[in-house]
DNA sequence: TTTACTGCAAATAATTTGCAAAACT
DNA sequence: AGTTTTGCAAATTATTTGCAGTAAA
């Protein structure tokens, strides 16, 4: 089954209603392989309907984040991405110059996360970090 | 001779004026072993002086930064956390529920690093990474 | 029909900016 | 004196919220 489909059905089972708005929204985080941000999501719909609003997509997308459908990550400078959980774990290297968002490896960073939890008792989301630096064509 | 005054030193080399606001403000952060937001800097001051205004802690952060005298950090959800220079690299581990932040040590981020320069040309800023997640005392 | 969901507009919160007055050098 | 800084208030940006109307179920 589709990711997309599979998301709207565990709404549903849960007790939530279906509307365009939300099957829209969810659809388009879904198919995206990137983060996307509460204007571009509200940009994306606003093209195929004027039944839109973004504060419907904060509260669906508050409300995907709290069921543990998507995830909420921090891109610095109080920008804000959302994207679905099949988005699997990786790393978001933020460029702080052009904005370009390299999604890498998680690599040997569960290793470090076994030592924080060993050191402070702190249970990191390894799952979608942001780091910022700069990418090569900015290095210039 | 004191962090604080190496700072001041600077900027008057650098053709800046050291203003009383200044002086406080980079005394504050220098002597602060955490980071501290606009607005904790900004109380600090106030219980001082009432020759305050927090537009002035901003511009005076921002040309700190720029000066490579102080630094940002995005502790998330919008909150940002200003430290001086001499604040050692090292990992934030930032609880969501409370807020806590742990600074860990860098370990072997080092790493990790140089593994982004290598496949992706991406530089990053280890010194001074945000990590979400949830501290002991919020695990329960 | 019931009650969750949406749109709208107003409210927050953090940060930035224009401008005239104040104050370093 | 000359120019940088400050304070203040208004502007911005991202997000949240109250409320009445709309529409899933």
């Amino acid at each position: 089954m589709a990711h997309c489909q599979v998301i709207l059905d565990s709404l549903r089972a849960r007790g939530y209603r279906i509307t365009p708005q939300r099957e829209f929204i969810v659809q388009t985080i879904a198919h995206s392989d990137h983060h996307l941000s509460a204007e571009q999501i509200y940009a994306e719909m606003q093209q195929h309907t004027q039944a839109t609003n973004i504060a419907t997509i904060y509260r669906t997308m508050e409300m995907l984040c709290e069921e543990g459908l998507a995830y909420r990550t921090d891109l610095g400078e109080g920008r804000t991405g959302y994207a679905t959980y099949n988005h699997g774990p990786h790393i978001h290297l933020v460029c702080r110059k052009c904005k370009t968002v390299i999604d890498a490896d998680p690599g040997s960073l569960d290793l470090l996360g076994e030592e924080w939890i060993a050191k402070y008792g702190f249970k990191g989301d390894l799952g979608h970090i942001s780091v910022f630096g700069l990418c090569q064509t900015c290095q210039g």
